[in-house]
DNA sequence: CCAAAACCTGACCAATCGGTCAAAATTTTT
DNA sequence: AAAAATTTTGACCGATTGGTCAGGTTTTGG
């Protein structure tokens, strides 16, 4: 397996293993290493994305990277090293939007920063948020171990805080961990699902401001959810059909 | 392609096809047909889940159904074939539930028989949703025409319905179809993200009562999301940390 | 400027894939 | 019971898969 195969089993601890004398890895440093690395995860992302784990082929991504096949394992060493270092970058990035929930916070404020930030995910990053959703609904083999660990603490960990709102009264009575299932599916609908949200819209394509309307709806049904008024109403009103 | 193989084109549109008279489809009948044909998309809805289009091979169905895998091609032709009757299976029980959207009807009550409707669905049938979500994520290239026909049209007939109530003052002013988007969204995670779901609340399986706790929760957030008050406040209440 | 390290890649391999087919076995119809 | 229709199946096919490797080229550091 490639030296840069990012191990999810650690990671996936938040405790960065100690240094290890038998460690081969070369330094990551390495221009050319750096910038084809780079374009190898870009090319996988998309590939990943669109036909899932198995349907990729390592002769399909070396294509969209314009790199010979020989290439990818020679940086990556086998499909699943590749796989699970575009997984490990997508997870790394994944994590920082909890930080939105502090005590000291207004609730209403601390879940619209959430909200917006995972929709701006979706809108900005949909492939990636396709190959984590692919690789959940396939069994989570490669993440067992960040789901059951990191995430779960992380989630236990924003759920005393949002479980503190709800005590005070600001929040209606909620389980916190069943909020958070409610608030990622909602948000990565709009990237993992959008074919079927662009057909029933009747839509080739969304527009900025249509995803923005979609944001302030999810925004606003979350907020009432939450047992919040959302900051104002909406200028939405259904229109009575010609 | 075999003859029992679904036309989404077709069925798609909720225009049965006028009888053709070079239809050579054989009468649907057939005791052992019937039969192993059963055997073999109840096999296909499994692997399908599990691997995904690509990552399923007709070996594995054809194991999982006890059957040789030149049997499952004599009556579904080609994988394809298969998969494409097992999607319209799937979508035929799908479209039903809209039915609780009446204009008669109270807001509430229907929004709750639709969102226990589809929680029951994610917990009887996770694999067809499943199937559902990969199909859809990585292009839904075999259900176009259904998402942007015959769903596109059925939303729009009860985003017609939904949006008289909000003219009512029944409901907060909502678009629709992107409250339908959250409905399916929040619903569906609970098969399709199954994993991800027990991974952060530690259990390895969820027992009926957690499933109906599951589904209470939903149930609040979506009528407080939608304007509405929750029939009764739950018994939930968050307990200090020991 | 030169040696060593890093990088590149065409050619090749065993395994698995979806699919075919002829011939035998079974069931249904007459 | 004979004939016809349906079902079963092992063997086989070309194509594609992930992965290997030897031997080349390029880059880097002293």
């Amino acid at each position: 397996m490639s030296e840069t195969t990012a191990d999810l089993n650690i990671s996936a601890d938040s405790v960065e293993a100690s240094p290890d004398p038998t460690d081969t890895r070369r330094p990551v440093g390495g221009r050319t290493r750096q910038l084809n690395e780079a374009r190898i995860l870009e090319a996988a992302e998309a590939v990943f994305a669109e036909s899932g784990y198995t349907g990729a082929s390592m002769q399909a991504i070396a294509e969209k990277a314009g790199l010979p096949k020989a290439n990818l394992h020679y940086y990556f060493g086998t499909k699943e090293g590749l796989y699970r270092t575009l997984l490990a970058n997508i997870l790394d990035m994944w994590v920082d939007a909890f930080d939105h929930f502090r005590p000291d916070r207004d609730p209403a404020e601390a879940l619209a920063a959430y909200v917006r930030d995972k929709m701006r995910w979706s809108r900005t990053r949909p492939l990636a948020s396709k190959v984590f959703a692919n690789e959940v609904i396939h069994g989570a083999q490669q993440i067992e171990g960040y789901l059951s660990n990191k995430l779960r603490r992380r989630v236990a960990e924003k759920a005393a805080v949002i479980n503190t709102w709800v005590r005070d009264g600001k929040l209606a009575p909620i389980d916190p961990r069943h909020l958070f299932f409610s608030l990622w599916a909602i948000t990565q609908t709009y990237a993992d699902f959008d074919v079927q949200i662009r057909a029933v819209l009747g839509r080739r394509t969304l527009s900025d401001a249509e995803f923005e309307t979609a944001t302030d709806q999810v925004l606003a049904f979350v907020l009432r959810g939450c047992g919040l008024t959302p900051p104002a109403d909406q200028d939405y009103r259904p229109r009575r059909r010609g």
